[in-house]
DNA sequence: AGCACGCCGACT
DNA sequence: GTCGGCGTGCTC
């Protein structure tokens, strides 16, 4: 048989490429095609084109579709996957594939994404109608009318770029009669978009924000030198102290940059993008003079299909100048890459913590030294794996050890200490001492604002009866459930399950059950009375449930409408809260102790951060740390903001104890209908793992349960391996994976490379 | 992973 | 007599 044949990549765990025939002018490799795969049809990507392939002819099928209208994805992008497939232990559809936006892997869609978007200008009609036709309060619409006024032609995507909902405006004004269709230019999804529109249309809607150009610091300015002017892969970790000012650094090395390359293409990450629209809007204002309606796009899983794959698109084709977007951005197409910032670097939300268990961060380092760019690693508190890296002088550390804003001094921090509040008889109330009330108090006269965080919701993490010890655990989980007093409900928080709050115990009949320990929506309810008159808001996973909830409970705290805020993690990420000027930390101590030997890492950065909540605005700012063990090194440190010191001696303990980052892990998880089923895996693939090369340099433990050991009726267990050596860990894993597959049983196992948590 | 086929229990 | 449980096997 003669004709071409084209080797697809296909979003399946098989290990293998897949043969089709393809006759048309055979398409290069990083091109999108549909094809017939069992029963369905799927989309896949071209890794290879052939002249001949192996399969028996009879079993090789045809390509369905050529997705030509987009760009074929760049080599250097199958390289990248190619490595995370590799490092990550998946084949490369799995990771290929769903990098990809959902709607691009809908053949359906395709017509749709590429069609040629219809440009405008105004007919007679409109120039005599548009200028009365508009509500008065609509500024979007009045500058679309204007542009138009002045002789441009526009698309959708320009009214879009002024405001989201503008998008269909322009079909409603052709339908009037005001504007008339120009001639189709070209095909979209090509290289050349950028040109289309200037930047005056594009920098619409920010004229409120105004693009202020803040004077920078000594230290300020020395690390924009150093990240401008830095040639070739340059890694930066960026230290900077909370309100220090990094993200103008960022803003400032970008200028620089787009100075110099005007069509280079940036990649900014953050950890959650629904938590800094403000970060977003600072991008925006600094950079609306770039050209282009698509100049600046954002990428997040939160976005709507279509909206997503239009910013991925604009990315892939080079229109978009700066990528602004979670962990999943970090495998975007970006051909003309020329700088990358991970903001938050330490957080572990850029771990991806199912499917393909990648980081986000470590994909962006890889990318930088791919193309040779500079990289810029931001934190207040960066994870021991990074610090570790500018301590041994791979990555250029820079400093920023003070706070930006004039006056703004970093909180002093003070220990309540437990232990001596109870001997001197001045017990806490409900977990509240004495002294935190009082300093609640005192804000509250002196109208500031409070901040009070706990890691932990619901109304209590316990429900247990006095009588007989009883504690209300889930069914299906091996796991305590959470009263959630207002919903009357027990949750578990691991699977979801509820149930209504039993009136009395179900093992003895006891009446007297009750909540034990506390959780925010005890902590509200107990403010609420210890502090009379304060306005108290909770803002956790439970009150923001909705959409957009999170946005408007925030903007009641930045409209002072609040006094005392209570939360989770949640109040502790990217808010300049303006007012407040005390934070308060109930139960932390628990992370001290944990098995988990990142746990106290993760407390304390987590502590840095929301200490860094208070006095931002020159007030004067004040943490006060309820705990037990008020001599403990790590609340040492922090009283001292001394992260420095803390990550010395916590790196120095690493390394005794033989931890990351002085190994590297991998972990084979299990999950299985009984526990024994799962254990009996683990150890046919440990096995299994010691008769393998480089298995003397792998040490493999002993499979455990899992933490929470059944979630969902599904028991999990896992094994532990790991190597000085990241190369024979990985030669592992790759020899190790057939073999894997060769050990039946009916059960899910999973490689997790670089785990965070064991 | 999907999605089939295939062989045993409780129901319109 | 069927509907449906999930075990097993295949996908170019």
């Amino acid at each position: 048989m003669s004709g071409a044949f084209v080797r697809v990549a296909l979003d399946s765990p098989l290990p293998t490429l897949f043969d089709y025939r393809c006759d048309s002018p055979p398409p290069s490799p990083g091109t999108l095609v549909a094809v017939p795969f069992g029963k369905r049809t799927i989309v896949g990507l071209i890794v290879e084109v052939s002249a001949h392939s192996d399969v028996p002819a009879e079993r090789v099928r045809s390509v369905e579709a050529v997705c030509s209208a987009c760009a074929p994805l760049s080599s250097e992008w199958l390289e990248l996957v190619s490595f995370a497939a590799d490092y990550y232990q998946r084949s490369l559809g799995e990771v290929a594939l769903p990098a990809l936006p959902q709607a691009l892997r809908d053949p359906d869609r395709w017509p749709r994404l590429f069609a040629v978007e219809p440009r405008y200008r105004l007919t007679d009609a409109g120039r005599a109608a548009l200028p009365d036709a508009l509500p008065a309060r609509a500024a979007a619409l009045r500058r679309l009318a204007d542009a138009l006024a002045g002789g441009q032609v526009l698309g959708a995507s320009d009214a879009r770029a002024l405001h989201p909902k503008a998008g269909a405006t322009l079909a409603a004004w052709q339908a009037q009669g005001w504007i008339e269709a120009e001639p189709a230019a070209g095909p979209d999804g090509a290289l050349d978009g950028a040109a289309r529109s200037n930047g005056e249309t594009s920098a619409a809607g920010d004229e409120r924000v105004a693009a202020v150009r803040p004077a920078l610091t000594d230290e300020q300015t020395q690390a924009v030198d150093a990240i401008a002017g830095a040639q070739g892969f340059a890694p930066f970790l960026l230290h900077g102290v909370t309100g220090s000012g990094k993200t103008e650094v960022y803003l400032r090395a970008l200028e620089r940059l787009f100075a110099a390359r005007p069509d280079a293409q940036a990649l900014v990450l953050v950890p959650e993008i629904n938590l800094t629209p403000q970060f977003e809007a600072a991008f925006r204002a600094r950079f609306a003079g770039l050209a282009g309606a698509e100049a600046i796009v954002t990428l997040h899983s939160a976005m709507a299909d279509g909206e997503r794959a239009r910013s991925w698109l604009a990315a892939h084709t080079g229109r978009a100048r700066i990528v602004l977007g979670t962990r999943l951005a970090a495998l975007a197409s970006l051909p003309a890459l020329a700088m990358i910032v991970v903001d938050e670097e330490h957080e572990p939300a850029y771990k991806q913590q199912e499917g393909l268990r990648y980081s986000a961060r470590d994909l962006a380092i890889w990318r930088a030294k791919q193309r040779g760019i500079a990289v810029v690693l931001g934190s207040a508190t960066p994870s021991l794996e990074s610090w570790w890296q500018a301590e041994q002088g791979r990555y250029r550390r820079l400093s920023l050890s003070r706070r930006a804003v004039a006056d703004a001094v970093l909180p002093s921090v003070r220990m309540i200490d437990l232990e001596e509040e109870r001997r001197r008889g001045r017990g806490s109330v409900d977990g509240i001492s004495g002294p935190l009330v009082a300093a609640l108090k005192a804000r509250l006269e002196r109208g500031e604002q409070s901040l009070v965080f706990l890691n932990r919701r619901g109304y209590a993490p316990v429900l247990a009866c006095d009588a007989c010890g009883w504690v209300a655990g889930c069914p299906r989980c091996s796991a305590y459930v959470v009263l959630h007093k207002n919903e009357h409900a027990l949750r578990c928080h691991h699977c979801g399950w509820e149930s209504r709050v039993p009136r009395a115990c179900p093992e003895c009949g006891n009446v007297d059950i009750a909540p034990l320990g506390r959780g925010t929506q005890r902590v509200e309810e107990t403010l609420a009375a210890l502090v009379p008159g304060a306005r108290v808001l909770r803002i956790d996973a439970d009150s923001t449930r909705r959409k957009g909830s999170a946005q408007t409970l925030f903007s009641n705290v930045h409209a002072g409408e609040v006094d005392i805020l209570v939360g989770t993690q949640m109040i502790a990420k990217g808010h300049d809260f303006q007012r407040v000027s005390l934070v308060g930390v109930l139960n932390a101590d628990a992370a001290l102790f944990s098995h988990d030997f990142r746990a106290s890492e993760r407390l304390f950065a987590q502590l840095m951060q929301v200490s860094g909540r208070a006095g931002r605005s020159g007030l004067a700012g004040e943490v006060l740390v309820q705990t037990r063990y008020p001599r403990h090194a790590l609340y040492h440190a922090l009283g001292r903001h001394d992260y420095v010191g803390f990550a010395n001696a916590t790196l120095s303990e690493r390394r005794d104890a033989q931890l990351p980052p002085f190994v590297y892990q991998a972990l084979l998880r299990a999950e299985a209908r009984t526990l024994d089923a799962a254990f009996a895996f683990l150890k046919a693939a440990g096995a299994a793992l010691s008769d393998l090369p480089f298995a003397e340099r792998v040490t493999v433990y002993d499979a455990v349960p899992m933490t929470i050991v059944k979630v969902a009726n599904v028991h999990r267990a896992q094994l532990l391996i790991e190597s000085a050596s990241r190369a024979s860990l990985l030669a592992t894993l790759r020899a190790w994976q057939p073999m894997l597959r060769t050990l039946k049983g009916v059960l899910r196992w999973s490689v997790e490379v670089d785990p965070l948590d064991i």
